[in-house]
This record gives structure tokens, sequence and C-alpha cells, in this order.
DNA sequence: ATGACGATTTACT
DNA sequence: GTAAATCGTCATA
């Protein structure tokens, strides 16, 4: 069994088209302050253009403190929250200045599955009731970030050297399946480039 | 100062 | 299938 390794800062230097389809069948990894590891392996991502991308936070040039971690070298973490109640990670790709990104949609829990599932039910006022079934823990990108605790403080990390948040090499998966991105039917015409990659059959993916 | 909106999730008809 | 929850952000005035 080989020792995991880091994704590269180099890795992540690819456009977003091309590194969302890289990141899948990697695990993202998530430190919590006590040493406790929680992890997944990335089932679904979704590439955001940038200044040209009707659909990105950075489209036309936007840059706002929102935003901010967009314009940041390539490895760097950009989170946000949205509808007054939820967080969605991506990853920062292309050199300093070049807003593109990777958003995160989905994981397979990995390490932490216990403690995810307690995050995710508290996150989401599910204390008492019936438990989330451990495939759906993090089928989306705003309960992934419950069950691995990720909010605003794991923004604009430089995740090759983060002691809190990470990628790792993973399988590359067999199949890749495309498809138009979700939640931005405001976007026009680029609401229907098929810029959503999934590993083709896995049961994590969100729906 | 104001108001429309959102890269979502959940519950309910 | 539809709608509610819930609030920070941003463009406009």
């Amino acid at each position: 069994m080989s020792t995991p390794r880091r994704l590269a800062p180099r890795a992540y230097a690819a456009g977003a088209e091309r590194l969302a389809q890289r990141l899948l069948g990697c695990i993202l990894v998530r430190i919590l302050s006590d040493g406790s590891r929680l992890s997944g392996v990335i089932v679904e991502t979704e590439a955001y253009l940038g200044v040209i991308d009707r659909a990105s936070h950075a489209f036309n040039g936007r840059r706002t403190p929102r935003n901010e971690s967009m314009y940041a070298r390539a490895g760097t973490s950009y989170v946000y929250f949205t509808y007054g109640m939820h967080h969605c990670m991506n990853v920062v790709c292309r050199r300093a200045g070049v807003p593109e990104a990777v958003l995160i949609r989905a994981l397979e829990p990995l390490d932490g599955i216990e403690r995810q599932h307690t995050h995710r039910s508290h996150a989401s006022r599910r204390r008492g009731r019936r438990p989330f079934e451990t495939r759906d823990l993090c089928s989306g990108p705003g309960k992934l970030t419950q069950s691995l605790a990720i909010d605003l403080s794991l923004d604009r990390q430089f995740m090759p050297e983060s002691d809190a948040l990470w990628i790792e090499l993973g399988r590359t998966p067999r199949d890749i399946e495309r498809g138009p991105r979700i939640g931005i039917d405001s976007a026009g015409a680029w609401a229907n480039e098929p810029l959503r990659f999934w590993i083709r059959g896995h049961p994590c993916v969100s729906r």
C-alpha cells in the first residue's frame, strides 16, 4: 500500500475544464483542530471558466471581497456562503489573476464517517430524527461542506501546504460522464455547456 | 438605504 | 412536481 500523496501545485495550474476531470477519484482531506481526519473520494465536479463564463462569480471580471480567492494562485480553496445557510467549496486553478475554479459537488465518504454523520445531522438540525444514509452524507455541494466541517474559515487555504484542507491523489475513474451544470438557470447559453463531470454510475453523485 | 438574488437542501402535494 | 427556509452580498439609488 503506497503512501498517500498530495496533489502537486503544478497539477492545479491546468484550466478548470481539465482540472474538473482530473480531480475525480482524488481524495479531499479535512483535518479538524483535534487532529481528526475526515475525507472522501471526489465523485462529482463542475468547471467555472472565469471572466467569460456567465455562471461564474468572476464573470466579466467581477472582483469583490467574497470572490477574491478566485484570483489567488492555483491550489487555493474558494469557500463561499450562499442561500443564507450553505457553504460551497471550490478549487482555484490557472495562474494568479485568472479566476477559474472547480466546484466540488459530491464525495464518497471515506475517513471519519461517524464524525461526518454527527456534523451533518447537527448542521441540518436533524438531531433526533432518522439518520442520513452514509452515501448521502456528501452527495451535494452543501452537504459535503457540512459533513467535513468546511466553512468560511477554510476559504483561501493554499492546499499544497495547508494543515487543515488538501487533496490527495486517488484512483483514476474508469468512466467519466459529463453534462450541463446545476442551479445556474439564469446563465443563458452557458447553462447548457456540459461542464459538470461525474464518475459514471456512482451512488454518491448529487440528484 | 434598499431590494433582488443565490454554483442548495428539505419537506410536502 | 412546487415551495419554504434564511441571510450575506452586490448593484442601484
